[in-house]
DNA sequence: ACAAGGCCTGGGAGCGCTTTCAAGCCGGGA
DNA sequence: TCCCGGCTTGAAAGCGCTCCCAGGCCTTGT
């Protein structure tokens, strides 16, 4: 308990307290063989300034929180979805933080209920984070967004599907990625592709139809709507929606689901079905989950930036609290997809 | 920004800021009308005590810090393997937290680098936390448990695996839980039964494997030290192990994968060899994690509380720090696992 | 040579809260 | 009636740090 305080550091180095703040903080205007002094003396001791203090007397607390929502998260302690996603922005951000000497807080926070208001505000209120990752869906959440505004906290939205204007956000472009893998099963050679739409709650869901009916457009090919289907991201819809596709007189010789879940469940309907993929049918999918390279064969699906876009808004995050300004253009950071090629997709069956 | 504080309740409420301490704080002796004003107060003008300038005056932070392994989580961040189990221990206390008016705070140790006294100090120093959950592998670092007696922060280990006598802990029962599922597939008239051992530095590998061989010197079956394959947890060393299985003379009937990853990757070997599972050999898994359900067949394997674990330790580390009192006797916990029977193991092939 | 300005350093005033302690009030027992 | 003790309240003293500002020193310009 007798925890060390700047006065011992100070004593130590027989300098004032006010001298080890700044060699602390790195600030400027220390005379070199002070800054060694008080350096040794705070080596010696283990001083490590004390957070509470600090974030109280000054106007950072050394802290980003990420909101994560709390309905989603109580859903997958018990579903079939796995909390890939956000441990993958957790991950980012946290390295991130541990390197700049800050820390990392989750907050559950329930977007959609009556209190959210009252929620937030008192977090914020309590917590005073330098800066907040919003997670979807609450990166789209209005009463947040205005609230954040409001107590003048800063905030980066990762992966926010709604568009531009509604403050700094680290996105990757959906639409394109989705464009991108119609179009590689097109060029493989596919006519007739099947489409599986995600939980229509994500804003994502809608991009990544747009891209694939851009693409469908662009090459001039038929969209039939039977071809479309709707599905909730888990593995379960996958397996239905994908039985419905092969059960129509006309199926698709590809099938490019929303996500990797889903994907792995058009792969088990077809396997189910005693067909082939990519034999008879490809399938693709959207996430490049970590049970993307367990199905066999493996998956052919986007990567998406997940953790850079977390560890990329820490960053901004952490250079807007150090600076002190607020940037002066608008935060709208794209980062890059990738297709990963795998084995699930290949030329049609002649 | 203008944020309401505590002489703002206390002047509106007419009372002394005291007075409003002892509310926000449900301490005893206030009458309940002014209880009531002050709460009303509070209400109007949406306070919420700050976080920082509590732990600085008093003796708690209300914060829970989560020690996670750096090295392991970098590795997460491009490996194949998924960050399945620590998301599942954060969802827990994050729930319990945010119950309890608390919060989450996720710190990265370098629990095997040079500077880990160093570090964790710091940590501790500048943090102040009420409590610490240690996750595996740094549940049994004994630098760690060290710095944090001497620093006098209360710790649970989750999962840990080394012996009792190093803290309170809550875990489970691997070995129980590896020698059920052994029995069950002895149970169903296999004799010849692989095994997969994990990776080496979990003590979790050992527990099961000591499982697997009590359960099958219990039957009196004969082991073969070609059934034991070394894996290390990854899909691929358990594609790999089961096919050096297969290529036996005298092929196991079943094998049983340390974890699911592995087993999955021993259901793709299968396949690849042209058999059937389980109507050839029967697989069984250990963690039911999220892709369990999504082979096909859906695997056999062992539910460990992950979540439960955590949601336990929070609330025994924050009741601690509510009675700012230490618990009399050492906590262990041990909670129930559970097997889930699915498709994956069968009777053998006769 | 003198003033003007820059570099270092320390003093002092809080940040918003808890804690310790003392004071005021009431009722009941002697 | 007076005193003791329990219940309520508030005043004051920090918690460990940062921030503002003043003061000393040394450099530079003229």
């Amino acid at each position: 308990m007798g925890s060390v305080t700047i006065y011992d550091v100070a004593a130590k180095a027989g300098v004032s307290i006010k001298t080890v703040s700044r060699v602390m903080n790195n600030e400027p205007n220390v005379r070199p063989v002070m800054r060694e002094r008080v350096l040794a003396a705070a080596g010696e001791l283990g001083y490590s300034p004390n957070l509470s203090a600090r974030s109280l007397a000054g106007s950072r607390s050394f802290v980003i929180a990420v909101f994560v929502d709390a309905a989603l998260t109580i859903d997958h302690w018990q579903s079939e979805r796995g909390a890939d996603y956000l441990s993958r922005i957790q991950l980012g951000a946290t390295l991130v933080c541990r390197d700049a000497g800050y820390h990392l807080l989750i907050e559950l926070i329930d977007h959609e209920g009556p209190q959210v208001r009252q929620e937030v505000a008192a977090l914020l209120a309590a917590l005073k984070p330098d800066g907040v990752i919003l997670t979807p869906p609450s990166s789209d959440n209005a009463v947040v967004l205005e609230l954040l505004d409001k107590a003048g906290t800063p905030y980066v939205r990762v992966g926010p599907e709604r568009a531009e204007g509604l403050g700094p956000r680290v996105h990757m472009d959906d639409v394109a990625a989705a464009r991108e893998m119609t179009e590689h099963l097109i060029s493989l050679g596919h006519r007739r592709i099947g489409f599986i739409v995600g939980e229509p709650r994500y804003g994502a869901s809608q991009a990544r139809r747009e891209g694939y009916f851009e693409a469908m457009r662009a090459r001039g090919l038929p969209i039939s709507d039977a071809w479309i289907r709707q599905g909730d991201f888990t593995f379960q819809s996958g397996l239905d929606q994908a039985k419905a596709l092969l059960a129509l007189p006309d199926r698709p010789t590809a099938i490019f689901a929303s996500n990797d879940d889903m994907a792995l469940g058009c792969i088990a309907a077809l396997a189910e079905a005693g067909l082939m993929t990519p034999g008879d049918v490809s399938v693709a999918g959207f996430d490049d989950s970590p049970s993307a390279r367990f199905s066999r064969p493996q998956l052919t699906t986007v990567r998406q930036p997940v953790a850079e876009m977390s560890s990329v808004a820490a960053k901004l995050l952490i250079e807007q609290a150090r600076n002190g300004a607020v940037s002066e253009r608008p935060v709208d950071e794209l980062l890059p997809f990738a297709l990963i090629h795998r084995a699930s997709t290949a030329p049609p069956p002649r």
